[in-house]
DNA sequence: GCAAAAGTGTTCTGTCTACACCCATGT
DNA sequence: ACATGGGTGTAGACAGAACACTTTTGC
């Protein structure tokens, strides 16, 4: 056995957040092993040496999902020297937001989609992590319309509403939301409109492909959406 | 000699900001010892196994001055392989407001302010760092009134004027400007007034005295200036 | 009395809020 | 024909921007 010998480790954790079924979720790992087995975690991993860290959160984020050309944003360094037990371990969380209709995961019991609302037991400073990333996409939002990151490519002015009501946790008027919403930059009008359901259908829009990368915090404007 | 083996280390730095002389100014250190002997860079150093990283960058920034009960937030880590050229060093980089009349820095050669836009050649990304901690103060400063963490204890308002004008880097309407700042919350009109000077009198002000912490980034208030 | 900075209000414009009814569809 | 969600406009309140002159002091 080796002793275990107390040095700084440093990792990435990412919180990797959609809209699903009228919810926020979060996507979380159980843990097999100790510490915390039988916790669920976020995903995260050790920093490798040619990696620089956002290239790290990237690669965590394609070793469980299949995303490309996503927003993903560093959110804050947490390195309580409590917040691992065994070990003093630093960890620079990121987070994502997807679609998740554009995301397969690896199907199994150990990865799944967590209503935010409902977590489960959560290891480590998780659960800090995961709120913040929730207050942290709330001020993107005020700031641009990240919310279409979360949406399915075709979406209803209404399914938008419900995105921006369920991260600002706040009912918003629907007319002064489809005003402003209206003349959001980026935001496309079709010529498509929803069939199915017994009412009347409503028309869709699409943003314009954005080329994101993941320095994009650091040039995100400062404006509202107009 | 020893050979050098690449393994991640930890590290915090500290850009340290304050107004003197009409202008933005950062608290730097000379290099003396490779790499980048001669440069000049942020205050920075290990952190310790005991220390969460806040505490880590308030040690560092005692290190350097005697202040007490300052703005300091973390800022953003920084992590690229190539930013320290003989080993991989992460940093989690912090960024404290200050008084300069407040504090006395350990008279030296190699600790001295320097104006922000007249910066000596820099080791490391520490120019990306310190620009980008003048952006988030601005940011800051759009939510709430940090900027008389810089200003002298007693100021007047075209002080604090002058120190918005900075931050922002753009010029305020005075009625205007004055109109806001007598309402912010926690200003105080003195019945003092500057003296010296050939010129008016001016009154001077004061902000009550805010705890503050260094989870205050968690906790700032969305409000603007009321 | 003059130079230099302090101090002071009003109007305009644009944005945010509040609010209620008709429309298109499937059943 | 009715239930369901889609879609639309206006008026009032409020905040930000533009803008020029008088006051107080030291010299």
């Amino acid at each position: 056995m080796f002793s275990v010998t107390k040095t700084h480790e440093i990792t990435v954790d990412v919180v990797i957040l959609t809209i699903k079924n009228n919810n926020i979720q979060v996507l979380l790992v159980k843990r097999t092993t100790e510490p915390f087995k039988g916790k669920w975690a976020i995903p995260g991993g050790y920093i490798r040496l040619s990696e620089n860290l956002d290239e790290a959160a990237l690669r965590v984020l394609k070793e469980k999902t299949d995303v490309d050309n996503i927003y993903l944003e560093q959110l804050y360094t947490f390195g309580d020297p409590l917040r691992h037990p065994n070990a003093r371990v630093i960890t620079c969380a990121y987070f994502a937001l997807v679609r998740s209709e554009d995301i397969t995961i690896a199907s199994s019991p150990e990865l799944a989609w967590h209503k935010i609302e409902d977590l489960p037991p959560l290891g480590y400073d998780h659960k800090e992590i995961i709120q913040y990333s929730i207050k942290r996409t709330r001020e993107r939002l005020e700031l641009c319309p990240v919310a279409y990151q979360l949406l399915p490519e075709k979406f209803t002015l209404t399914e938008m509403q419900k995105a921006y009501e369920l991260i600002m946790d706040k009912k918003l008027d629907k007319r002064n939301f489809r005003k402003k919403a209206l003349c959001t930059d980026g935001l496309i009008e079709l010529d498509e409109y929803t069939k199915s359901s017994s009412k009347r259908p409503a028309r869709l829009y699409t943003f314009e492909n954005i080329e994101l990368n993941s320095k994009r915090a650091h040039f995100i404007k400062k404006e509202k959406i107009k």
